[in-house]
DNA sequence: TTGTAGGCGTTATCAA
DNA sequence: TTGATAACGCCTACAA
């Protein structure tokens, strides 16, 4: 408990508990293997000297970094924090940190600074992939830890996958609009390339071709409120009686972009949003929505890392989605 | 560019570059002060070989961590992400890496897992802390490496602090809602003994008692929708004509109820809420409120960090907030 | 059950 | 400008 100008190291606690420094290892990493009395005899030593275990020592000599790296298109926004909640509880139970790097933020491939020189087994024991829009080239080289994809996801990564059932949402939200009678339905869809806009797309395809439909338009937003309002003229112009919306903000977005004009949800247009974001709940007309659990993503993202690390096959998982039925939908 | 079984180290690169090692690791850490022909050896060298620098070993040989531990008391909360944004931004700047831990996860005061063992040099080259009910005796320890705290605070934690100006946002928005003609306010207060709670309760009062006035009543809150929408009811008890609330979710959560039971804002109740989170323009009725620049201030305690490793004194900076006027208040 | 000793990969010191 | 070498703090055969 004395207050050295230098923090002890293992040598002095070893010292001090009259025992080798093997010994006051084993008793931090495996305690069970050494006997009672020299166990004893160790705590008391560390509680002396105030000793704490140095864990960049440790790390070198393991090969191992402790920590895990999840790559975020953007950190402010709140989508993601639920994930990195859910990827935060595993980890933390499996003794490991998490790293996080919003990819904006950082140099797509700038060789010295980039972000190539995160994805290196010295950096982060393993890596999640938020984010769809990276060069998949990027987790192809030997240096890289194991990788796993969660919610976005780009073709060429290699590893295990983790998505919501993105089409199955999509088609589930299109069918009740449908069996309410719903024809001329428009799609608010997320950015084209997008992993998360094309599944979804594909379920608004499959709902509506099974009635010999199509969407009376596909509106491009950015997955944001300011997108979802400044998308209510199209709208307008393209008059549907519903919109399926590839997210809730941009469906509350619209929302307000529809009162603003005069229009009246879900009297004049019904809206049917995806994720069910709290604030959904909230909305000035609450919102009709597909529920994916975040946390869940991120935990399952969490666990297929770990698995994988332990040797076992990178697998894709598909998370179920449920309709959550509020008021933004009325029948015709 | 062979992809050998075991990763290059530098004495490969050495080898191969027909140098010695303390010259290759002078061109990753000092280039200029290494002559022409040897670098461009060197760097021959690591093409060939694909070796990337092992950060364990430089960090253990430097005992420095690269990385900066924030502490969130939710990491689900999007409130933080922003925070969290700006931290990250300016700590990339710096060449450090982002932790998170979500210190709900995380057992308090287990000596053997809790808080407490990642509150040390060799965890974390620094550590931000966004929650103000953590014991501040964790931060006291000799081993634990430079503290700066955000947004929450409590006493007797050892470093700088970054702050909004709490108190007088509450000021301001009372005030506005003063001189629109409210008497009768009820204030609508996050968790009694958090920071926050208290320096906006402050301003609430300084505004009032200049008028010779009080709240109405004081309601305890949990900062989330939720318990906004279950005030609904107590607060139409005590029949305010304006609510300020400690945050801008409880404020829509309150919009919810009072709507709920057949209240409308602002033509039976005004609300002012406090943040500006980007939904405030976009609920039922868009939110007059405090702004605070949450993305600054995540900015603000990265520098300050980063100044304080450097040797300068800790300091407190607060940040000035401005009222946002929307819709939520009307004349009386 | 315990101790000894070598090595994890890098950087910094010092001398050349 | 460069090279040899000793740390950095810990873990883990291997031997006792």
């Amino acid at each position: 408990m004395s207050s050295p100008s230098r923090p002890p190291k293992i040598h002095d606690v070893a010292k001090r508990a009259g025992v080798s420094v093997a010994t006051v290892s084993r008793v931090f990493s495996n305690p069970d293997i050494v006997s009672e009395k020299s166990r004893k005899a160790v705590e008391k030593a560390v509680v002396e000297t105030g000793y704490t275990l140095n864990v960049l020592g440790r790390n070198l000599r393991q090969s191992q970094v402790g920590a895990v790296l999840a790559l975020v298109p953007n950190l402010a926004n709140p989508f993601f924090s639920e994930i990195l909640a859910g990827i935060s509880e595993v980890l933390r139970d499996a003794g490991l940190n998490l790293l996080v790097l919003d990819t904006r933020q950082v140099d797509r491939d700038s060789p010295t600074h980039g972000l190539r020189n995160y994805l290196n087994r010295s950096h982060a024991d393993g890596i999640i992939v938020l984010d769809g829009s990276l060069d998949p080239e990027l987790f192809r080289s030997p240096a890289c830890p194991p990788v796993v994809q969660a919610c976005e996801w780009s073709e060429g990564v290699p590893g295990a996958k983790v998505l919501a059932d993105n089409a199955e949402g999509a088609r589930l939200a299109v069918q009740h609009l449908l069996d309410h009678g719903h024809r001329r339905i428009l799609h608010l869809a997320g950015p084209r390339q997008n992993s998360l806009s094309v599944s979804r797309a594909e379920g608004v395809g499959a709902a509506l071709s099974a009635k010999g439909l199509a969407p009376v338009a596909t509106i491009e937003g950015a997955f944001t409120l300011r997108s979802g309002r400044e998308a209510a003229a199209e709208v307008i112009e393209a008059a549907p009686t519903a919109v399926f919306c590839d997210n809730d903000e941009m469906a509350i977005g619209l929302m307000a972009g529809l009162t603003e004009a005069g229009l009246q949800v879900p009297e004049d247009i019904s809206l049917v949003g995806f994720d069910n974001i709290e604030m959904a709940a909230y909305a000035p007309v609450p919102l009709t929505t597909v529920r994916q659990r975040r946390a869940v993503l991120g935990q399952e993202a969490a666990r297929l890392l770990l698995s994988q690390r332990d040797g076992e096959q990178p697998e894709t998982r598909v998370l179920p989605v449920e309709l959550c039925l509020r008021r933004s939908v009325r029948a015709i």
